[in-house]
DNA sequence: TCTGGGAAGATGTCTATACATGTCTCGGCA
DNA sequence: TGCCGAGACATGTATAGACATCTTCCCAGA
């Protein structure tokens, strides 16, 4: 009978311990065979189902597949990624100890053009919410946020007092969100951009473009326009090895 | 009897769907209690295992919140953070189906500058190794990867063959990096910049600088500059991280 | 030779039961 | 009055057993 490691916690944490100690040292190495529910039951002495919770978790954390019927196998290793967390503006600027201001440019509710449909996935053809609100650290405009929501999840948007709350608590309140998509691209800001961000025409900016599911429907498509002044950025450590 | 979903899958699945049901649908809100394991047991007949799977998968996905001897709690709104993962730009071009190619244009030790040496937090004084590769998709030159690496940490970077071996995989295997650091922005390519990237003067670029530690010690100093017509992005579920 | 069927073995789910562990309350005792 | 301990109740873990579902493989029969 192999040994299980000897820290504390729980059985299970233990089983995954072990398997993860023998993946990590190479002893089993990518897309190779682990042993069955069966067998490590009777290496390890400790019932089918915890063993199966031990392999269960193992595979959500990305470390195993499994394949009913088949077996069970080592994962291959995960792709080098990092992550970068995108914090509420508001927030940001507040934390480092700037005045924050925010000026609503627009609120209303206009007839989605054929790209903005794309955007939607077509999953509307109703009108949609439409906000433009400007940014501001000390009194220095940062960024243009920009976002159209899909009235069939919140029909009111454009009747909001946005002064009082902010988008995203509204948003937040009455669309759970399910996933988010992103992307961020530098672009050069138009003569429209430029101005409203008090830059230079020509220079540079950078364009984060969101969009966020309630279940299988486009929720919100928006675009956040950042000053060449402003960066983003996170401290954040890596997930990846467990 | 409360009636659990008709939906196919498994019974836990379902339990699950039952009690996000309630919570997106505003019946049970924040903080609330959630019914106890023993009461869904009675209010939906299945077995106390079943429901406390659906608990417990419920609660690592972070919409609840268990205290053991307490009670299960309808977990707050997840504050607004989303992130951006950053994917390793060799496997992001081929999943594509793009082909891929990395040139290394230089591989050297250098005498740190005073600004290197404060973004190594003055951790070194030796001399550090420096990289720089031009990575293609498609034979179309799209980002510029500049590395510095304290020599404490990865004596023989600058006698590697990162032909045979990417700068990152060696990095993992001598450097267990433990704290991350990235902030994106978004500069105007100068000339060099922009006669690499095959880009007329004056484009936007992005720029991600990131810094790694291990333990307290800088490990890399990094900038990676995109070319303008490459995007960083990524779809990515919000909240899920245990 | 080809094909269908069944056995074997793998993972996936569900249940009933038991015990462990943590929290809170309430009542009795000093 | 204050404290502490028993009990109720919540979640957490572990087990044995049963059945479901899926894949693979081999063999019997056409």
């Amino acid at each position: 009978m192999a040994n299980l490691p000897e820290t504390a916690g729980p059985l299970y944490e233990k089983v995954k311990e072990y398997i993860l100690d023998h993946i990590i040292s190479g002893a089993w190495g990518k897309d190779q065979r682990v042993p069955s529910e069966h067998e490590l039951v009777s290496m390890l002495g400790v019932s089918r189902m915890t063993v199966h919770r031990a392999l269960r978790e193992l595979t959500s954390d990305g470390h195993l597949v499994r394949i009913q019927g088949v077996g069970t196998f080592v994962a291959p290793p995960k792709p080098y990624s990092t992550l970068i967390e995108i914090v509420d503006i508001a927030s940001e600027i507040r934390t480092r100890g700037a005045r924050y201001r925010a000026d609503i440019l627009l609120l209303e509710s206009l007839q989605p053009s054929q790209e903005l449909l794309a955007a939607f996935d077509f999953a509307t053809r109703k009108a949609v919410g439409h906000s433009m609100i400007l940014h501001h650290e000390n009194d220095m405009p940062v960024m243009i946020e920009e976002r159209f929501v899909n009235s069939d999840l919140a029909p009111d948007y454009d009747k909001q007092d946005f002064s009082a709350i902010t988008t995203y608590d509204f948003l937040q309140k009455s669309t759970p969100l399910t996933e988010v998509e992103q992307v961020i691209a530098a672009i050069t800001a138009d003569e429209e951009t430029a101005r409203m961000l008090a830059l230079e025409a020509g220079a540079p900016c950078l364009l984060l473009h969101r969009r966020t599911w309630t279940g299988s429907t486009v929720a919100t498509v928006n675009r956040f326009t950042y000053s060449s002044r402003y960066t983003l950025g996170s401290r954040y450590a890596p997930g990846s090895f467990r």
